[in-house]
DNA sequence: GTGGTCTAGACCACA
DNA sequence: GTGGTCTAGACCACG
């Protein structure tokens, strides 16, 4: 369970944050479980404390997770999270339409292939 | 004409490209048609050569125009370029859409709200 | 009668510190009742004697209990607290106000609003 | 110019941001004026320039400062600064009543007593 | 044991 | 020169 790709442009405390993010909005991780503790993922992920730790403390920020000296770092049940969540992701699209119409292109179509192509990804 | 936007996220130099890849792809620039020299645009943009010279190697990297040493950089003939462009951009809604998918949301329902959206914002 | 909040930022000791002093200074407890042994709130409150622990020193050192060793802690004749507290709150008070002066607003009309807003949320 | 306060309970970081909070929402900073390079105010702070970073990353965050890659930090022209930091700053008046209330005093003679020593301690 | 802060020093991208 | 990220190692507060 070794999530972090160097290849990746992200920062390797943000690839951190995404990835529990993703968890905890899919529901793999329910409300008041506990994260791995800030030593114990820094040597798993065979990164630095400081690394992991900044990525908890962006999470603890945006509401994702809370943190109790001493105890360690515990999901937020937070109802509010998914709507946030979506209209993040709905401002990436949006941002990425108008892209697309700045060139010229059909964002429709643009859509309809890439929907195409992704199930394909999965089937394999 | 000053299409730098300090408060945009990106860098300056990828700016400068990106709005060069536009007026390329757009056809408002011509096959062969010359770029501002690198000094004159620093000059315009108030910006440092090293940008506009960064800015430049991008585009010529990714195939947008051709350089003549001594002499300046030119547009490429944009026959493949338009289908490379579409593919980059599919690529990128591709990624979007499975991080949608990942969150367990309807890419679908959020494409058809962001184009509201967007269109919305052009009638601004 | 469980009285620790894990959202709460405060350190879990201060807490209970905090409520105790609460009931000292309302007179719910009376000079010289005796406070829960440290194991019984302890495991009342399913915590670790340690905190408990720390939050009866704490209370002993700002002199709201007094200690006999052996027997327990007990509460300290309340006549010099509520003046003591009093000052201790005056003090924030003030602190705040300076706070609000610095970046130039109005210390009594920011008052007046948050009486406003406390008795709203009472009615709650 | 050096305001970092050793015997102060905030972090170092914290007590750096907030100082420039202060400077920009009274105006002393103006809109698109240059904050000092993380590492030269590091030098006069006599501090770790990652400690300076650290506060100028939650000043960018919080919206009252935009950075720009290879150049500098600056404040940021945003009218809603202030009626947020009045929202922020009624919110701990509030907490304060609250706490006063809850040990039986009166918040409307604190607070009359409270502004005349701070009137007395400007004269000094 | 836990999280939070700080220092020292390095490397990278950018202008 | 600028900001941003990362490592290594230390110290403190808390439970």
């Amino acid at each position: 369970m070794d999530f972090i790709d160097y290849l990746d442009s992200r920062p390797i405390y943000q690839q951190i944050a995404d990835r529990y993010k993703q968890l905890i909005l899919t529901g793999v991780m329910e409300p008041d479980e506990q994260l791995p503790s800030v030593r114990k993922l820094a040597m798993e992920l065979s990164t630095n404390p400081n690394t992991v730790q900044r990525a908890y403390a962006a999470l603890e920020r945006e509401g994702y997770v809370y943190s109790v000296k001493g105890r360690g770092n515990f999901v937020r049940a937070n109802d509010t999270l998914k709507s946030k969540q979506k209209e993040e992701l709905k401002g990436k699209m949006k941002d990425l339409i108008k892209e697309i119409q700045a060139v010229g292109l059909d964002p429709q179509e643009l859509f309809a292939e890439a929907m195409e192509e992704a199930a394909e990804d999965d089937r394999d």
